[in-house]
DNA sequence: ACAATTCAATACATCGTGTTCAGTAACGGC
DNA sequence: GCCGTTACTGAACACGATGTATTGAATTGT
């Protein structure tokens, strides 16, 4: 967060007409940062890290570090950024094909994702870090949802009749809250299958069905 | 965060039959710590604000700060729990009536609330402070919605279809996205009656009525 | 006006940060 | 295999923020 001149571009700088293939050194050295980094925050908190206890577990120099990132803030963006273009790198193709139709493919593969990657996924969602890594990753999953939304009702050519905004907020925030919970469990009650299922469910036959009521003699709501 | 024994207790040594008044100079400094905290995390975030900051900005002495509280953190904290006793004070009597029957008022007074503590809200629903006041908020708030449902379930004789807990952090997550959403917003296009009515259509109604569909016809979900 | 205690101001030890640099080890290319 | 290049080490340094302690002055409740 220093008003530093960001000095984490070892430039790929062309080789011969080669794929400037990064050095092998370099790859080890940021992956464990990045482990480090992830496990201690989970442990310890965000707040609770200090960059000597990074690369001590990383079993590097202190110096090392800043070679690479210029704070603590800069080496969790990263991380967080890594994260999401891997992310939508999977999401995509399940994008196209699913402005009609779909199932809830998108969102599974995001529990899949989720479990794949568990501890920094609970890391982003706790907040740590200011929550900036969680607005990051919320800013990206409403982007894409109000996408796919806006993309759904026009080829079915329905308008829908609350604020657009409010019911993708809506919905970004329900499967994450259910992330949230399901990720932090210690023992997985519910396979991302069942997870996603039930959210689906939700989702099609709304609260008052999921809360068992018969008809639609539901009252209000909370 | 540091290991160090809570020194914040100016204890309210029983005066006479009084009400052991606190003495005002230390309401106003506490009052004018928090402001202070409050205001300056919005503009610079959490992490990038010093104790001098705050002691400054309140116009006090930094070793002033220490009588009172032990860390930032311990200030943040104490801030919050305040703030939390404060709305469940204000949603107690909203809750015995509302274990039955019920329109939205809880949620309506949590939104009303939130416009009155607006910067307090956007702190905490920001996850400044590495997420834990917003774990806090989470907390007090999902073991509320769950006593409902379990309550509401109970009076009715019904059982949910889904795992209440999925059921209670799905509808959670839902209203406290568009709180955020709602409260970061410079001008208020919703007022707070509009905002809680629609999150109460929707979970009466669901996410496919609010999308604009006329029949069950309706696909998956995203 | 009096006693109590809160607050100011300063000084101090400590810790984490971010930078620098000379020396060493590991890498990739040929 | 060797060699030029690049990544890492270790230590030292200045600096900023933290938390503590102490003394005297200002305000308060009574």
């Amino acid at each position: 967060m220093a008003g530093n001149i960001a000095r984490s571009q070892r430039v790929n700088r062309e080789g011969s007409g080669h794929l400037a293939t990064e050095d092998r050194r370099t790859r080890r050295t940021r992956r464990a940062l990045r482990d480090a980094l992830v496990s201690l925050v989970i442990e310890h908190g965000y707040a609770g890290v200090k960059v000597e206890d990074i690369t001590e577990h990383a079993d590097l120099s202190r110096a090392t570090f800043y070679g690479y990132y210029t704070d603590k803030d800069d080496l969790l963006d990263t991380v967080v950024s890594d994260l999401l273009v891997a992310l939508r790198r999977e999401l995509r193709p399940l994008f196209s094909a699913s402005s009609e139709g779909f199932t809830g493919k998108p969102l599974l593969k995001i529990f899949q994702h989720a479990q794949e990657e568990r501890d920094l996924y609970r890391l982003i969602l706790r907040g740590e870090g200011d929550g900036r890594a969680l607005r990051q990753f919320t800013e990206v999953c409403t982007r894409a949802g109000a996408e796919l939304f806006r993309a759904r009702a026009e080829h079915l050519g329905i308008a829908p009749r609350l604020d657009p905004e409010l019911l993708t907020q809506a919905w970004a925030g329900e499967w994450m809250a259910v992330l949230a919970w399901w990720i932090e469990a210690d023992s997985p009650a519910l396979s991302p299958e069942q997870a996603t299922e039930m959210l689906l469910s939700l989702s099609l036959r709304g609260r008052y069905w999921a809360a068992g009521f018969d008809s639609e003699t539901a009252p209000g709501s909370p």
